[in-house]
DNA sequence: ATGTCCTTAAGATAAGGA
């Protein structure tokens, strides 16, 4: 079962290029974040004449969040818990059935958190608390799981082309490092480097300053997996190439193989 | 070189977010 994460950064404008992508790598499952479009406004029919199912968790104008999956799927909860009064939507769940087991599948877009010290970074911090406990509690099930989103943190200074430029901000300050490295010292496999530390891999590259013609560009989107789905990984890439192509999204899909 | 892009609110441009 191929799992993908995808920061499209806006469905109305990404629609050609998301779909070309899918015809091509054919994933069975696409978490996408900054979908930026209410529920009732999402283009279904896209995605549905393709063999996907399609759940959504939008909202007005910015953030929003989604599953396509070619397996139907089952159990979908909206929203992280720990906090009712949160509006932003920025998770979304729901359990698919592989082939021989089920899986649980966390979609989300954690806070970027800047200007950092501020409220927004207060946020982000406060919302990786709620990240940590739900964490927890899927470390508690017996379904392997895969937590996969962008998760605007920048794991060690070889994730990104220029570390001394990100020295103060939001993504890489102490900070937030450490409370993504208390995730995964939970027992979680960051899929991505469990398989290579070849240097000048990203998911990101900013729309400014010709930063992908210049590979300028930052690993901040994981897929997170429990030890009962860091057992059935076999393959975990970066689609970077599509980041070359016409009205591109400036984050890039990364994806896995389970088998599952 | 904060050099771009996407969104909404308006009804042309400007602001917020990233």
């Amino acid at each position: 079962m191929k799992i993908a994460t995808f920061n499209i950064n806006g469905i109305k404008a990404r629609l050609p290029a998301v779909t070309q992508w899918l015809d091509e790598a054919q994933p069975d499952v696409v978490l996408c974040q900054e979908i930026k479009s209410v529920d009732e406004a999402f283009p279904r029919e896209p995605f549905e004449e393709r063999g996907y199912n399609v759940e959504t968790h939008g909202q007005k104008g910015f953030n929003g969040v989604a599953i396509l999956s070619k397996r139907p799927l089952e159990d979908v909860c909206r929203g992280l818990p720990g906090d009712d009064s949160d509006e932003q939507a920025r998770w979304i769940e729901a359990t698919v059935m592989g082939d021989s087991q089920a899986v649980r599948l966390c979609g989300l877009y954690l806070p970027n958190g800047n200007p950092a010290p501020g409220p927004k970074y207060d946020y982000k911090l406060a919302w990786m608390e709620r990240l940590e406990a739900r964490a927890r509690a899927l470390l508690e099930e017996e379904m392997p799981a895969v937590m996969a989103g962008d998760y605007n943190v920048i794991p060690q200074a070889e994730d990104a082309e220029r570390p001394e430029a990100w020295a103060e901000d939001a993504l890489f300050l102490p900070q937030s490092r450490a409370a993504f490295r208390r995730i995964l010292n939970l027992g979680f496999t960051e899929a991505f480097r469990a398989r290579t530390d070849a240097p000048g891999q990203y998911s990101f590259w900013d729309y400014q300053a010709r930063a992908w013609e210049r590979n300028n560009g930052i690993r901040i989107d994981h897929m997170l997996l429990t030890p009962a789905a860091a057992d059935l990984m076999t393959e975990c890439r970066i689609d970077a190439e599509i980041r070359g192509r016409e009205k591109p999204s400036d984050h890039v899909p990364v994806w896995i193989e389970l088998a599952a």
